[in-house]
DNA sequence: CTCCTTTGTGAATCTCTATTCACATTATAC
DNA sequence: GTATAATGTGAATAGAGATTCACAAAGGAG
């Protein structure tokens, strides 16, 4: 099969990849080292020289996935100064990044890859609180803007905010990609903003947000 | 062990609910009939006798979950006649129903209890179109009773009225408790429930914007 | 009470998958 | 080039869990 021998830097980045791929089509209950093995071109047991075991490679792609969230944030922290605007433009790599790889949320949230591990679970946890938490920083700065209600915390906000996409991205990986996620985040995005906006009544777009949208 | 005898309908429903025990504490990972038979007192192959294989209990299990959602449905119709009071007191009776049982959303949004069974999948989405068809109901009412903007149609609105439940139902689990979601749900309703209200703040759509979501 | 159906049991089987290990092969340092 | 470490392989092991089966016991019908 492969003759040819990699770094294992090289190997434990197209093992994540090959892992994060079998999820997104046969969930976590599919992930066995055969298949990922297999999708890399190797044998079962050469896996261990990359990793200490399946469980080492859960976590690695945990960390895998919680980069490429942080990613996102750090993307959008560049393209635009405006906090409401980023977080419109994190919603919309958000959908892209589950769009792209179904396996994301059926990792995090598959509830069962923790189960007994609860040491697993306090990562999970704590990979949200992250996310959420610079999520709940974007809030803030717009409310220090004066440009949302202060009525609500930033963390409350954050937590609306994943409801946005999450409900979402289940109806569409159950409907077998049927769903439009792409237009129902959009609308609900739509509905939030003008909700939480400050003042007597919701603010017309911005016209920034347009040429944001192209660019994409 | 179980020395008595009981009718097959008594041990489906005993199994069935030891099942839905399993998967609160322990995931789908951790539901096996080893642990659903301990529950009920019986030894694991007494299980047969009731049901076909594990695959029929998990059927099974999607039932009742269907009927408690349902059910609740079915509840608040006679509790009020004003759609969005129905919505609301779906709403706390659907965070209750999850608090007391957890397997219910871990089984419906494991992601896994299909993976390779379409079947499954299917039966799922039948699921939740069926539960989420009832809830744009009360939006089309409430709706045509002029009391919800129309700009959004009930489907839409429903997805919506998911997302105000579901991550904090997760953090909820994550957190091990720690999270408030009946809190978080009463927040996001009262915000999500302004600002879907027809009314003062009746905002004017931007066409720019439906145009430029559709070019993505 | 006796027969027969239903329900429960324990051992056995079977499959799937993680993991280990002894050995082979390739890359790399010298 | 040779030595050495890193990587890959195939067979073997081990454990978990679903499923089957022959047998036992309970409960109802007659």
């Amino acid at each position: 099969m492969a003759r040819e021998k990699l770094d294992t830097e090289v190997r434990q980045e197209q093992i994540l990849e090959a892992a994060l791929d079998v999820v997104s089509r046969k969930g976590m209950k599919g992930l066995n080292l055969g298949a990922v093995a297999r999708r890399v071109g190797l044998v079962p047991s050469a896996l261990y020289r990359h990793f200490d075991n399946k469980d080492g490679i859960i976590d690695a792609l945990l960390g895998l996935i919680e980069s490429r969230l942080l990613g996102n944030v750090a993307a959008v922290r560049h393209e635009t100064k405006d906090p409401l605007l980023a977080l419109e433009l994190l919603l919309r790599r958000h959908v892209r990044l589950i769009r792209e790889n179904a396996g994301i949320p059926r990792v995090v949230f598959s509830e069962e890859v923790y189960g007994a591990n609860s040491q697993r679970k306090a990562q999970v946890y704590e990979l949200l609180q992250k996310y959420l938490g610079h999520v709940a920083g974007f809030f803030g700065e717009a409310q220090q803007d004066g440009l949302v209600r202060t009525d609500l915390s930033p963390d409350e906000l954050s937590v609306m905010f994943l409801g946005l996409v999450q409900p979402a991205a289940i109806l569409w990986h159950v409907s077998d990609g049927g769903f439009d996620v792409t237009r129902q985040a959009e609308k609900a995005w739509r509905v939030f903003s003008e909700a939480i906006r400050n003042g007597e009544c919701g603010t017309p777009e911005t016209e920034e947000f347009a040429l944001a949208v192209k660019e994409n």
